[in-house]
DNA sequence: ATGTTATTGATAATGGATATCAATAACATC
DNA sequence: GATGTTATTGATATCCATTATCAATAACAT
């Protein structure tokens, strides 16, 4: 399964003989207009004003995939739901990874060292993928800590 | 918060005027007598036999405590529960990370290119620190895939 | 031995995510 | 453009991991 991206996922979704829904359509826009990395339910709430009959059943189910197809990464910074963000949208740098604030959560998107860490990541894959004979589709890279306001509340 | 070695908890746990309970006993003794990853409700399981009294809840929040004190790690591999293990644990390498198989969750743990990783972690560490003023406290590094068993499935 | 208070555990509640299933709407075919 | 097939939807009920509540219990300092 191979990552699309998310500006040909009319194409991707045709070649599955899935179908171009107006649910579908507007869940991807709503994802592709912010940088916010949005739970299932913020998504909801998103598409709703512009097509109130909206199902959170269908947004789960078109995120799941979503996902599956590669177009959508999940994401999960310990608060307890998934949040989502297109594989590839205009502004944002391709290949990038997370640095979660433990206590609020805030998420910020780094992409230092970033051929370096491609680099390695690269060689890993190809050595666990002999060793352990896993066909690998994926990683996460995240930090964790406390972000500048956090700090000093902990401090308090 | 810095890491404790499981070896070293109940000293830990004096300093911070916790006390020493037989739950919490059990507890670190059943995630020190495995490899595996339990989640809570394994662990509930494990103790239950040699304390029937145990309740579910004291081991959510015994499991949190360790983990707020850098005693157990909390992870995640997407199958909808936290797992837990001890961070220093006898036989196991004592950095090491996850290929986590997305089908079936079976989990490998490796330690190859670690010297590598460490240094490449820690400068970055040290770059988001100092570019976006939070305090580093953990990472997550983790591969995704499907194991060979779950691959086989996947073509049939 | 005793008092203080951290800890426990039964119970209920929360909340994100999923299963069910009849109604609807894409879209291939004519 | 009309029509039939079938993927998709969405209201509803449900699941299940985790957390809140609170009276009873047990660590441990004195």
């Amino acid at each position: 399964m191979k990552q699309v991206r998310s500006s040909e996922w009319t194409g991707a979704f045709k070649q599955h003989r899935l179908r171009l829904t107006k649910p579908r359509q507007l869940i991807v826009d709503v994802l592709g207009a912010t940088s916010d990395h949005l739970s299932a339910e913020e998504v909801y709430l998103r598409v709703h004003p512009k097509y109130a009959r909206i199902g959170l059943t269908t947004v789960y189910r078109t995120l799941d995939v979503l996902v599956r197809m590669g177009i959508v990464s999940r994401l999960d910074f310990g608060d307890a739901r998934s949040r989502y963000e297109l594989v590839e949208r205009s502004g944002k740098p391709s290949h990038h990874h997370h640095l979660v604030c433990s206590s609020c959560k805030r998420v910020v998107e780094y992409d230092d060292f970033m051929d370096e860490e491609v680099k390695l990541i690269k060689k890993l894959e190809k050595a666990l993928s002999r060793k352990h004979g896993f066909g690998i589709t994926g990683h996460v890279v995240q930090f964790l800590g406390l972000c500048p306001a956090c700090k000093t509340l902990a401090r308090a």
